[in-house]
DNA sequence: ATTGTTGCAAAAATTTTGCATTATC
DNA sequence: GATAATGCAAAATTTTTGCAACAAT
């Protein structure tokens, strides 16, 4: 059986992905481990990312400001993007929807959902 | 009163997002256009939409293969983009959610709310 | 040894911007 | 003529990739 996060470097970014809940670009993931490991590049962290999210262990959140944003929550939940400050947070949501329904028996494959909202958070109020 | 759609470019650009049902990118539009108006540039493209976003006129919808989609149709609906040829579909739902609610009573102002499917699509099956 | 992983820098790709020119009122 | 809009090309940004070096088994 292949085994997962092979390299301690890998490791590593998956823990600072799993750890945080800010729901971070590739840059922060980066810049984040840079301190404790100089020895990292920044391709390294777009090529595990792009790994995690083949393997389904790391989800495309949103672009905020031209950067795409990630989350190692997998389990099913929405997300609310200030628009101010561009802060991502997770929000609990479940609800099947009939819209889904309706899609699945017009033929679509539907494989996952995704539901954001858009505002401005009660920090930057 | 300022008037909007001031310049024929603009008006151009405008009918093009709003005439087609395809969810367009920049390069989708510039291309669009570039046969009729040969004296047309990408980065007037990018201006115009733009503005359309400011101006509520235009909505974001998804990104795509790195390209940033867009939909003329503003009132409320969700969409299904095809995670293999990138098609992007309309779906109808306005659906109110708890969720929501909840983030209002959290104390965040929501704006708008997008809900995307991911999937394959008939075609793709 | 062989396969997988990384650093580095270059390249690719999308989007933005500066400035001179053109269009619109 | 004044303001707004555009073309063009350069610049900025994010993301990807080639390749040699390194790590792991």
């Amino acid at each position: 059986m292949r085994r997962l996060n092979f390299s301690s470097k890998r490791l590593a970014i998956y823990n600072v992905i799993c750890s945080t809940d800010c729901h971070p670009s590739a840059r922060w993931v980066y810049d984040n481990l840079k301190d404790d490991r100089p020895d990292l590049s920044l391709g390294t962290v777009y090529r595990n990312i792009s790994l995690f999210k083949e393997q389904g262990i790391v989800k495309y959140v949103a672009t905020v400001d031209g950067e795409e944003r990630i989350d190692g929550r997998t389990d099913p939940h929405a997300h609310f993007v200030c628009n101010r400050c561009g802060r991502i947070y997770d929000v609990e949501d479940n609800e099947p929807t009939a819209a889904e329904t309706a899609l699945i028996g017009d033929g679509f494959n539907v494989e996952s959902k995704s539901v954001t909202y858009y505002g401005v958070c009660d920090k930057c109020k």
